[in-house]
DNA sequence: GAAGGCCTGGAA
DNA sequence: TTCCAGGCCTTC
């Protein structure tokens, strides 16, 4: 559920709360929530957030060697010559929120919650950075800052919805044969949308979940680039939607969900047409939509 | 293109 | 007790 509203939510969020913070201790509570070795983590203590970023769904702190250690490792330590080299180059530590996933800041933290998954605590700063989910979807994980070292769902992703040009949106749309709402789920076609924003989205630009994308004249396709943009715009500024789950960096609830028009509002009716929204099952997930206003 | 699996808590 | 939520990956 957190889709790219809620994650550019808690990326700014972040760079409010911790820019220039240097990260002192990474507690690894499951070491099966961070994917490519975990003590990958452990390479980043010591070194300062020189940057947040945000791709798709995918939350990035960008750090950088704190000047003290930048001096040249000498000696014949290998591990500490890998950090210096890697820390060289600058590391990402990236977050996927799954479904469930929460970031969020605490002075204190419970050693008996099973799903707080990381801690990361700062210099000078009593407060630390959860990692919290309770279904374990989402993913921690180390990279360094070269996008070739990306594992497959950040380097394959399509552009930003938020940034793409209408051309760009034509074609990646025209001529396919899939299902529109699938190919909107689809993050390697365009990158940051869920099920809750596909939906919105969709019916926004009038269009059904089920229509086939190639069967979509241009002016439809720009209608629906124009509404993929407003509601993510839109949910931006009410800072995300919670749904159930969602909290921001400081434990607020979203403020979008309370201008959904279909998601989850099965047999409510159609604020524009008054008919009942329907749902259908649509690659396995629940799409809702007014069969009189999306065609 | 559909379906199953991962995973858990809360609803039915 | 069973079902359902769904991001993402794998398999058919």
């Amino acid at each position: 559920m957190p889709e790219l509203p809620e994650a550019e939510t808690l990326v700014r969020q972040l760079r409010g709360a911790l820019s220039g913070s240097v990260l002192s201790k990474v507690v690894v509570r499951r070491k099966d929530m961070v994917t490519g070795g975990w003590n990958k983590l452990k390479l980043l203590e010591g070194q300062k957030i020189t940057a947040f970023l945000r791709r798709g769904k995918f939350i990035g702190l960008e750090f950088k060697e704190t000047e003290f250690s930048e001096f040249p490792v000498h000696g014949e330590n290998q591990a500490l010559r890998l950090k210096a080299n890697a820390a060289r180059s600058g590391l990402i530590l990236w977050f996927h929120l799954g479904m469930t996933g929460r970031l969020y800041l605490r002075d204190l933290w419970n050693d008996s919650d099973p799903h707080l998954h990381v801690v990361l605590e700062w210099e000078n700063k009593s407060r630390k950075l959860l990692f919290q989910d309770v279904r374990r979807f989402g993913r921690v994980f180390v990279t360094s800052k070269d996008p070739e070292s990306f594992p497959e769902g950040l380097k394959k992703m399509g552009p930003e919805p938020l940034e793409v040009s209408e051309e760009e949106f034509q074609r990646l749309f025209r001529k396919r044969s899939g299902l529109i709402k699938s190919l909107l789920l689809n993050q390697r076609i365009v990158a940051g949308i869920g099920n809750i924003y596909a939906d919105e989205s969709l019916f926004r630009a009038g269009v059904h979940p089920k229509k086939k994308a190639g069967r979509l004249n241009a002016s439809r396709i720009s209608r629906l680039h124009a509404a993929v943009r407003e509601v993510l715009s839109e949910a931006i500024a009410q800072g995300g939607s919670t749904i159930r789950d969602y909290i921001s960096l400081e434990g607020q609830s979203g403020g979008f969900q309370r201008f959904h028009k279909v998601y989850g509002k099965q047999g409510q009716p159609c604020g524009t047409c008054g008919r009942k929204i329907q749902r259908l099952v649509l690659a396995g997930r629940s799409s809702f939509f007014c069969s009189q206003c999306q065609t």
